[in-house]
DNA sequence: GGACAATCTTACCGGCGGTAAGTTATCACA
DNA sequence: TGTGATAACTTACCGCCGGTAAGATTGTCC
């Protein structure tokens, strides 16, 4: 048992996000993962800072792999929802606090530019849909590695050059989706939300991943011109 | 200063559901609620038990709140789905647990019946969009005071009627909402969720009341036929 | 006025997140 | 090669939290 762990880091997270997945961010002690891995619950600290440290470096990882496969669902407004959908039963460590500011450091420049990537994979699919979306040029990205699994590529998507049309010229002008594309996002967030939480179940509803890509599927089709 | 602090319980709930929409269930703590009142950490434990019963309470107050205002839209599929966007806007922590049976205590009888009122609003909107929607004819309701605001009838809603089509016959067969009867649903819980927790700002996106309601009328709109 | 239940208190436990200060390993560089 | 800075981890401590057990006070009902 040698004095420096090797990748106390990477374990952290990883464990991290298997007591989040199970028990929700709440239910995460530091202390107990340190245990879990053998060292003392303020080794934790020297990486990470404190527990919102941990929960922000969770959230930047599962932006992400989140943008990963929404890249890989290229311009398919639907498949993009499905994905979205799928992303949160696969690993719901990271998708229990990726669109949780509140639980997380918002000044992170990691977590930043991973979120980044999100907003810029939700946005294209919904530039694509229709002809009229808009872009800001903000948040530079940088790609930093340990982002997309294996078999998907990081395509960093380059969103300029969408027309931008805000009025006053303040200098982090946020662009907007079109409503039915917040509803399209909201709808898949919804749905994995409620689905992860238990919500269907409870409410005697099938929450299987089969049903639940199928309603996506069904439901979003809807929001498709014919 | 009596020794029976007189309406603790009441008080203990209202108080509850002011930190859970500021901090959320887990910057909830039942010391410092019970500072607040002038009682010691033990007083609520007499009332619901422990935290979880704090949060069952508050979830129960939450549906019937809900369930009233759902049924106040009536047969208006979009206005329904406008009114649980508001109402989660309105009442944030209630909202918070409502849908969180991890938090929950599940067995609740109380719980049990007020989500059930919820769970009819929802069936009934969906019914009344279409023709084709199932229905289930348990968990029997009780209309126990406390509930419907100001203003709105609780209209206690008799489901029973519509069509139940479920193969085996088992006792609790669940009643299932149509793909996009569920996917509106799902709408409207993400627009909420993520407007309350701050990721549509984060995001860079507008999440005024005005402009989430409105994103809701404009994309429920599209899952209503023409 | 006396039994009884409801309501609230005092006293205690272990666990948690966080901080401060010290120890040990590693690595860059002379 | 060795030595000094630095990264990685530990020990010791703090206050707060949720929860339990046992006792005191109050209201109610016969």
């Amino acid at each position: 048992m040698a004095y420096h762990h090797g990748s106390l880091k990477e374990d952290l997270l990883a464990a991290a996000a298997r007591v989040v997945a199970e028990r929700g961010p709440s239910g995460l002690s530091l202390r107990e993962l340190a245990r879990g891995l053998g060292v003392t619950h303020t080794a934790p600290r020297h990486h990470f800072g404190d527990k919102r440290g941990v929960l922000t470096a969770l959230a930047a990882q599962g932006h992400r792999l989140l943008a990963g496969r929404l890249g890989a669902a290229g311009d398919d407004f639907l498949e993009a929802g499905v994905a979205y959908v799928r992303f949160a039963l696969d690993h719901p460590g990271h998708f229990a606090v990726m669109f949780r500011p509140d639980l997380v450091d918002d000044g992170s420049d990691e977590l930043r530019q991973a979120r980044s990537r999100t907003r810029s994979a939700l946005l294209r699919g919904a530039a694509a849909y229709v002809g009229s979306a808009m872009e800001e040029g903000g948040e530079a990205e940088q790609s930093t590695a340990d982002g997309a699994e294996p078999g998907v590529a990081a395509s960093a998507v380059t969103d300029a050059g969408i027309a931008k049309s805000t009025k006053a010229g303040a200098t982090d002008s946020p662009a907007e989706l079109p409503p039915f594309a917040l509803l399209a996002w909201s709808a898949a967030h919804g749905m994995a939300s409620l689905a992860l939480s238990g919500a269907l179940s409870a409410m005697g509803m099938g929450s299987t991943p089969e049903e639940l890509t199928g309603s996506a599927r069904a439901g979003l089709q809807r929001l498709t011109p014919s």
